[in-house]
DNA sequence: TAAGATTTGTTCGTATGTATC
DNA sequence: GGATACATACGAACAAATCTT
């Protein structure tokens, strides 16, 4: 007869840090906390779960690392809830995506769709302040690039341009992934040797198409503003699948 | 005159083990080391980074929380590099969006453009053992629903429609986030009441729409697969609109 | 400026658990 | 079953940061 299933070749149990953070994360989450409300200090959460506070250290550096909490010292400082920055999202989005194996196309089937869903959103809704702030970064690649050197320090202001206007979206999820795209693309950018003989013409367009975005957000019109990124998008993809159909790894970034 | 600019008012520094934590990081990415590559023992980091037991655990304890490694007691045991399950990095993701306060309509944005970009992709791409799963997902809401109760369990079975829809694309990080939605949302359904009335009409539509697009997922024919999957978006925003504009929030789970 | 109180941060020694041989 | 190698956990002491008076 088989014999009774003890409880080996289960799943390899958790740690005890890590039961515990969650532990912490489900008793915040029942509580409804707000960020910068105040999580008990280090002793009472040792009596409450009963650990040794190293273990408690542990199970707070976890949720630290997931952006869920930060920490100070001193009178008046604990643990307290926190707002997950873009940057760390991204950066914890970019561990996963570290082994996918992402190719070219695969991020640009992603930009097709969203950056003139997104450019469409914003249109009309930005402050005269905002669209300055974009065309002060435009300012960085108005003159065509002499060097293989200048066309990746161009490249790059111009995904900078994408990432500030993934910022200014209202709508939060969809920034957050325009901008690890557009971050992404920047490192590989750096790390790689894209981009080899510089294409004025090609350029030149592509600086056109930023222009022509910046008047139909300015007017407000979404549906021009849909056209022109799209457009935009398009001529970027085939540019990039030109020059290279690199897989894209190893753009993983340290988080702050 | 100005006093010089001490080491106060900066950005406060973080804590040691989440520098550990990312020297480590950087050290596996400079290495390029893969899935399942041993790290060096607690020893071994300690001498390296000059740190203690306690401090090395750490920072460990950091890297398993964001997916990045696993370890193992025993001989032969140690910290194995680790490849982030679907899973944790939609937790990951959901932490970040817990504080952003979406909106339907922000999701559905995602969703309208999303969706039918992947069902294109998708089409023809598919197995025949994976189209029978999908199928054998719809059989879980093919009768009708007559309570709130069955209209909301059968609203989370469609979502799990879309969700083995999104493992099964080809782009990883176009997966995951649609995957991360349709989780979202199944959390939102089953914590809050929505779809409160029962609508067999709309939802005979609804049913109708998947039966269509498992039919041009199967002969091949990426067009008529967007349209149809636009399409049952936008009933789908419509239905969730017209019941419950509520913000997305508090859907937040546990990290596996 | 300085002292003291409060809270987290760091280290070390030791003991225990667990998987492999 | 025992030895071994490794992570896990605890406790106590001390260090550093920061606020208040």
């Amino acid at each position: 007869m088989p014999p009774v299933t003890t409880r080996s070749n289960r799943e390899p149990r958790q740690s005890r840090p890590v039961r515990v953070a969650e532990a912490i994360k489900t008793w915040m989450m029942e509580l409804g906390l707000h960020a910068d409300d105040r999580l008990p200090g280090e002793a009472e959460l040792m009596a409450r779960f009963s650990m040794s506070k190293g273990t408690i250290r542990e199970a707070t550096r976890i949720l630290e690392a997931q952006g869920l909490v930060r920490t100070r010292t001193g009178p008046g400082g604990g643990t307290f809830v926190a707002q997950m920055s873009d940057e760390r999202a991204r950066a914890l989005l970019s561990n996963y995506v570290y082994f996918q194996g992402l190719t070219i196309q695969d991020i640009y089937q992603l930009r097709r769709v969203l950056e003139p869903e997104m450019a469409a959103g914003l249109a009309g809704h930005l402050s005269e302040a905002q669209l300055a702030e974009l065309e002060s970064v435009m300012d960085a690649y108005a003159a065509p690039a002499q060097t293989p050197d200048q066309e990746r320090a161009q490249h790059v202001a111009s995904l900078e341009f994408h990432r500030k206007l993934a910022e200014m979206s209202g709508n939060r999820l969809m920034g957050l992934i325009v901008g690890f795209i557009a971050t992404a693309l920047s490192d590989l950018t750096v790390y790689r040797q894209l981009y080899d003989p510089p294409n004025p013409a090609l350029w030149e367009r592509g600086l056109a198409y930023q222009r022509d975005l910046i008047d139909a957000l300015r007017t407000g019109q979404p549906e021009a503003a849909r056209r022109i990124m799209a457009a935009h998008m398009a001529t970027a993809e085939t540019l990039m699948t030109q020059q290279q159909a690199e897989v894209l790894r190893r753009f993983m970034a340290p988080a702050p």
